[in-house]
DNA sequence: GCGCATTCATTGGCCGACCAAGGTAATCTG
DNA sequence: CAGATTACCTTGGTCGGCCAATGAATGCGC
């Protein structure tokens, strides 16, 4: 025993043959994460954070409710990876004198230095994640999850995010 | 206001401009588990537990350790995931009189009607998501996210899935 | 101007997923 | 055979997500 690295195949159910697209989202979508997760610890940021300090950096000091918005992400969620950020240290929030229930959110000082520490680990994330996909590959791969994106937002549920895609 | 339900259009970062896979990915991911989260909900599974139970209806009574293989999840993951689907009566556990620090899981009999229940929702997730794809795009996208999963497992971490899914 | 409906944000609860640590049992050494 | 190692599972904590319910402030209709 020590070698052999043990192969033993994870398998997934036949009962799966009948969906293997559905039961390839999920793993390929969690392998993602935990590699993105990995790339993100030294930025001090947890999977997910990454695109809201995108969105922030982006958009300057916005109204929660448009981050919401912009993330489309349930407000709760998005109200606790705020409180997060902050007590990390990468966000400022205060109330918004316009609008004395709404909450301003912006991005802090550090955020420079973070900044291109995350989009250097997104670089390296889509490198690893496409390595050995020519162009064309990668594009059609693009249109696809597109096209499923697209699907997924109707009917069962309507989503905004997919139609901005679509274009 | 009431129509114009808000075609708001998320938006997603510039910055993500630089990894536009791996920003659809997640995306993409959150949709379909939330579609099969209401497709299983009459089932009164939670998504990720109808994998579980696909394993073990192929499998009969198995080892946790064997089955922790199998899906390929955290121990401690499938550890509390079982415990919910015991208290739920979809799954039996006993310890193993061979090897006393192991545990047999196998579904129970309410799984008859389940079971058909479940594919039923998988059957129709797979249709939602590949909606409008011909078979050739379906293969094609397929044969993308297998070698996309194949990516994500080396190199930054060893995962034995892929290796199984290349062949 | 008053009241009702909306919008904004938060809280609490739940699940899947991870890691780290721990306890017990089997197994592999010396 | 005794001691160290390894395998098996659990517990506790943390995060990202969701839903449901709540409280505050704004805005609308009348």
């Amino acid at each position: 025993m020590k070698a052999e690295t043990e192969r033993a195949e994870p398998v997934c159910p036949s009962a799966a043959a009948g969906g293997p697209v559905s039961a390839a989202i999920p793993r390929v979508a969690r392998l993602h994460r935990t590699a993105a997760g990995k790339l993100l610890k030294d930025a001090g940021l947890y999977p997910g954070q990454e695109l809201m300090m995108m969105h922030l950096w982006e958009a300057g000091a916005v109204r929660q409710s448009e981050l919401i918005r912009m993330v489309d992400l349930d407000p709760s969620t998005v109200t606790k990876m705020l409180q997060r950020l902050e007590q990390a240290g990468h966000v400022r929030r205060r109330p918004d004198p316009a609008d004395r229930r709404a909450v301003l959110v912006e991005a802090t000082e550090d955020s420079g230095t973070l900044m291109r520490t995350v989009e250097r680990a997104w670089t390296r994330l889509e490198q690893h994640t496409l390595a050995g996909l020519d162009p064309e590959e990668r594009a059609q791969l693009g249109r696809l999850l597109s096209r499923v994106e697209a699907n997924l937002c109707t009917e069962t549920a309507d989503c905004p995010a997919a139609a901005g895609r679509r274009a």
